[in-house]
DNA sequence: ACCAATATGTCAATCGTTTGACATTTTTAT
DNA sequence: ATAAAAATGTCAAACGATTGACATATTGGT
């Protein structure tokens, strides 16, 4: 079996108190002592039972870290990026998948309630309110309202939307479409949405919004936008998300259209993927490092101190990347 | 405080003893009760306590998964699918991106001991295998050797190379290079620059290996990439993964190169994200599904039964996917 | 009315570690 | 020499759930 606490002691020739005191260096202790502890853990390849610690009412230090999908390069670097963040400060990540299942995402919170996760990271939005209320964890959401004292992060969907509607105008572009996804309340697209509609609007032309339900599969969702866009001869496309912009990029290619001169596209989410293997694609970034960044710090708060006042929203600024597609 | 099973006891009016019976179903129990107990469970939002229950000998249910890097879509998608089908069997995943760094790995191996995973599916291999060996738990792993009891999980790394090269031939290449990772010993790599080098010689050609290092980023990589290009005439090109052809076509189209006339590309992998955005991709794809799936499998053996005979070995077919860059 | 099966309860030990109370010994400073 | 500080030890009660031993009560079938 594992070594155990007093099998340490036994082997350090000290009491099974003095071992843990040892590990969580408190009280008096003489250097000699803790060498001849950390000697015998070394030499049992001991690690204590964070089991049984988190009994006695210490933290688990694991994270629960909810997204809809890591195979979509967003939420993996996204993932990536905070699961590295909370490694270095001596954190866990249980990774959760919900699939934009609501069930699953409810099975997922009653997972992470029983193994006693220090808080949550929530990216993924399907269930109601009152689920997330009820269990009074630190939680922290990324991109999408769930309850008043839930702190959002997120960045500026909205001026993001305005800016990747400039783009494509200034580039030439009059004629300009929306490719986004369903519109449910709360939901972060509906800002890029409305920043494109604003702008369009100040400038006398007309919004021309396309909701591809977020459901269909990539092939699918191609022949889709074959349509509308042979159906309509737009001269710029703002993609709320840069696969889709790929997808446009795809179907121009195959209408014989060209970029930028006879089509404008701006995509969105700027992650690192894109920028290196898609320089081409003008997109507006997320500040993906610093929204892992702030999502950490301040679940972390919420967790060293639960009465910790937050703000109830943290919009990070967008950054247009230009490319050679608008 | 979160409620505990004596506050279930207490509201459902039995005893500690039939509430712990109730959630095992253990012993004999009436319908009623069961009822009873439930509706306590739910009206009090309880969820047993797993760190508890794992003190008394219970499998956490918890999965380490180490990798080198989820923001790669190929590791990306194989977590995401770990992650489905062990949610699927009620195990959780402790996500762990090694980011190829020993230490790191050394402390992620270290970190799971102590939350007393019930097992380790390995996707990053940096450490020595006395590592691994020394401790006694079930162990998977996905493509590299780490030691005699530890059972490798891999595509046919040998057919893969070459089927590609004999892709590209028979797309007419007769000059081709072969662009990959630095070959460790034990490496997935090697298998398909021995497949590449041996379909090469039995047709009479030469190979040329470029080792481009893995460390690389994907900018300085292009660069290496087109240096290579512009000083050799190859006609064509094996990539050991899918996101470095892309390079070569990128680089392809800055020299004008025509492909597949002037250039024939083939790449390795063949994850969801490459077939959804770039089906003109020649490559060789590796059967995630199945990995994921025998991975899974094998390591739920494993914990079922510490002494079950495992192969040392499994490996799975690839397959050719047709696109148009050869 | 009686035996067995079913249902529930009480009690206590256990899992591995932490922690406080308290006692004892050794070291250090004056 | 002496008191304070430092170092270690013993003991036992937690933490929350499980489980076996055992007792008792309620059923149902015959």
């Amino acid at each position: 079996m594992k070594p155990k606490l007093n099998d340490v002691a036994k082997l350090a020739g000290v009491s099974a108190t003095t071992v843990s005191r040892v590990i969580n260096n408190h009280g008096y202790l003489s250097s000699q002592t803790k060498e001849k502890v950390f000697a015998a853990m070394r030499e049992l390849h001991y690690q204590p039972n964070n089991m049984a610690r988190s009994l006695q009412g210490k933290n688990t230090r694991l994270i629960g870290v909810i997204f809809s999908d890591i195979s979509n390069p967003f939420f993996g670097e996204m993932v990536s990026r905070i699961e590295k963040i909370l490694f270095a400060k001596n954190y866990k990540v249980i990774l959760c998948n919900s699939a934009d299942d609501p069930q699953k995402e409810r099975d997922y919170l009653q997972m992470l309630m029983a193994n006693q996760v220090d808080g949550i990271i929530a990216g993924a939005h399907n269930l109601g309110i009152e689920e997330y209320q009820q269990y009074g964890l630190p939680i922290i959401s990324f991109d999408r309202y769930l309850s008043d004292n839930i702190p959002i992060v997120s960045s500026d969907n909205y001026q993001g939307g305005w800016l990747a509607t400039q783009t494509l105008h200034q580039a030439g572009a009059t004629n300009v479409a929306i490719f986004t996804g369903k519109s449910h309340a709360g939901s972060p697209t509906n800002g890029r949405r409305e920043g494109y509609e604003a702008y369009l609007t100040a400038q006398q032309l007309t919004p021309h919004v396309h909701e591809l339900p977020f459901e269909l599969t990539p092939a699918l969702k191609m022949m889709e936008i074959k349509t509308i866009m042979t159906q309509h001869q737009y001269d710029g496309i703002f993609c709320s998300d840069d696969l889709t912009a790929l997808l446009v990029l795809n179907v121009a290619r195959q209408l014989s259209l060209t970029v930028p001169e006879q089509l404008r596209v701006v995509g969105y989410d700027g992650t690192a993927l894109i920028r290196d293997y898609h320089s081409e694609l003008t997109t507006v970034e997320q500040p993906l490092a610093d929204i892992s960044t702030l999502l950490v710090s301040l679940l972390l708060q919420r967790i060293e101190d639960a009465n910790c006042t937050l703000e109830s929203k943290y919009t990070l600024p967008v950054n247009l990347i230009k490319g050679l597609t608008a």
